[in-house]
DNA sequence: CCCACGACCTGTGGGC
DNA sequence: TGCCCACAGGTCGTGG
């Protein structure tokens, strides 16, 4: 599911019914993820209060009044149910149609509200761990995150200066979370698209005018997909009964073969990094 | 340092 | 129906 948009969109699923609770249980289920778990995990968090919570990149960050923050990746596939407590949903908390596989819940929380929140992660290459709120941006998770995309330190100069020299293609350098923290293989494409820059073209061969309205770009397309509700690419509804059936209509992602939406020629798949892209050979150049 | 590639893990969908 | 392969939103470690 996650690519920034979509981490985005569980953090605000999530913040109603976390800030400000206190977790009563937590509960591991297993002794790892990705990695492996802290010691005592469960326990530290057991009574902690939550007194906020962030996003940085594709982390998930909250804070907690021990001094310690939890700090989630959902990898691939991981994500959060919300199971409130009956009669007590209110807008903003969501759930999943299709109910996740129990066997692949692996850490489940309890707030002193009664709201029990699942982390459900099939292939397991999300990972959870506890970081001394004070040492986060020294963390190896963080210090060399490059600026949030939708934040003032992301701007044509920064690209101009990370890209310089460089004779990598812009697609896979678009995904180095140095350059840039929080875009993933949909969105990239899909800015690409949006700026006519071939995904083959070297980072370092882009002209300048190019490369402000590729921020542009990127921050539309990420800005348009937050208020969308993210494209988890599975339908879902959300606890009031609202159609929230939300169908995110991507421009060439997942698109081989179909027409470009602006010159009809079909969409072309190529593979970059071991990696799916999708663009227009017409359009983008 | 830069870059390409395999590895991690499970599920799903298409082709035969 | 069943089997096998390719592929999936991300990152990390290795080796050139």
């Amino acid at each position: 599911m996650p690519e920034l948009p979509e981490v985005e969109t569980v953090r605000r699923g999530l913040a109603p019914v976390l800030e400000g609770r206190r977790l009563k249980r937590a509960q591991a289920r297993r002794p790892d993820l990705r990695f492996a778990l802290p010691e005592r995990f469960a326990a530290r968090l057991e009574g902690a209060k939550v007194l906020k919570l962030d996003r940085r990149a594709k982390y998930l960050v909250a804070p907690l009044d021990t001094g310690e923050s939890l700090v989630a990746h959902l990898g691939m596939s991981g994500r959060f149910t919300i199971l409130a407590k009956r009669g007590t949903e209110r807008p903003g908390e969501f759930y999943y149609a299709d109910a996740p596989d129990p066997t692949h819940t692996h850490v489940v929380l309890e707030t002193d509200r009664g709201d029990r929140i699942e982390y459900n992660d099939p292939r397991r290459f999300g990972y959870m761990t506890l970081i001394p709120t004070d040492d986060l941006e020294a963390h190896a998770y963080f210090a060399s995150l490059g600026p949030e995309p939708l934040g003032n330190a992301f701007h044509a100069e920064h690209l101009s200066g990370a890209f310089a020299g460089k004779k990598q293609n812009v697609k896979a350098t678009l995904l180095d979370q140095r350059i840039v923290a929080g875009l993933g293989n949909i969105y990239v494409c899909e800015a690409l698209f949006r700026s006519s820059i071939s995904p083959k073209r070297a980072a370092g061969r882009i002209a300048a005018a190019r490369l402000e309205l590729l921020t542009t770009t990127v921050r539309d397309v990420l800005n348009e997909a937050i208020e969308a509700g993210g494209s988890t690419l599975r339908d879902y509804a959300t606890v009031d009964g609202a159609l929230g059936y939300f169908q995110h209509r991507f421009k060439v992602y997942g698109r081989e073969g179909e027409p470009c939406p602006t010159c009809a020629a079909p969409i072309v798949r190529i593979v970059q990094g071991g990696r799916s892209t999708f663009y227009c050979p017409k359009c983008q150049r």
